[in-house]
DNA sequence: CGTTCGATGCACT
DNA sequence: GTGCATCGAACGT
């Protein structure tokens, strides 16, 4: 079953508790990758300083402003796509980072898409609990990019899904890789998980 | 264990 | 021109 809008239309602390063990989907000409969420972040209005509309709305987060159940997909540090579900109502702008998965479908294709990355030329292939490791990696493996910027979660070629999968214990932590907002533990993880990002 | 740093693009000031 | 919601290798302790 596909997340309805209204499963997005909530508390932006609830829809990324929420997300965990929900599944990914990316269809592309090359084929099917899916994954389960276990590790996600939320960016909660323009109160939270890490939250790209901390500084009001503008081109580049209009999306976040927009309505829910759409995707949030910006480029970070040059070369790394970063994967959002806008949540809340419209005007209210938050949304939810996707940071990790567990991979279920496609594996082979992750990692061809993986090894194509420029600092891993010639690098030995990626395990498979590493194939969506992070959120840059989950993009690159998933062949998610600024066209699938604002696109519907709930239709097209990028869903996400009930399956009914249970993972285990869920842990709050702080967020990491900002430099300001630390004070929140807006980050949700699957305790102990081998795909989850972070020291080990 | 820890820290540093290069690869790389673009929105924002 | 600056600074990122990164990744992973190369160092130093």
């Amino acid at each position: 079953m596909i997340l309805p809008v209204d499963f997005y239309r909530r508390p932006t602390l609830d829809v990324a508790r929420d997300l965990i063990g929900k599944v990914l989907v990316c269809k592309s000409k090359q084929g099917v990758t899916a994954g389960a969420i276990v590790e996600v972040e939320a960016y909660i209005g323009e109160d939270d300083p890490a939250c790209h509309a901390a500084a009001g709305p503008t081109e580049r987060n209009a999306p976040l402003y927009g309505p829910p159940g759409r995707a949030y997909v910006y480029l970070n540090y040059g070369l790394h796509d970063m994967m959002n579900a806008v949540t809340e109502e419209e005007g209210h702008p938050a949304a939810v980072l996707i940071r990790a998965l567990e991979p279920l479908e496609g594996l082979a294709l992750m990692r061809r898409r993986r090894s194509r990355a420029p600092w891993r030329k010639g690098k030995a292939s990626v395990s498979d609990h590493e194939l969506c490791r992070g959120p840059g990696n989950l993009c690159r493996a998933m062949g998610i990019t600024l066209t699938d910027n604002t696109r519907p979660l709930t239709r097209g070629p990028l869903t996400i899904h009930d399956k009914g999968i249970q993972h285990g214990e869920i842990v709050w932590s702080q967020r990491i890789g900002i430099r300001v907002g630390t004070e929140h533990q807006w980050r949700a993880t699957v305790y102990n998980h081998r795909s989850v990002s972070g020291k080990r």
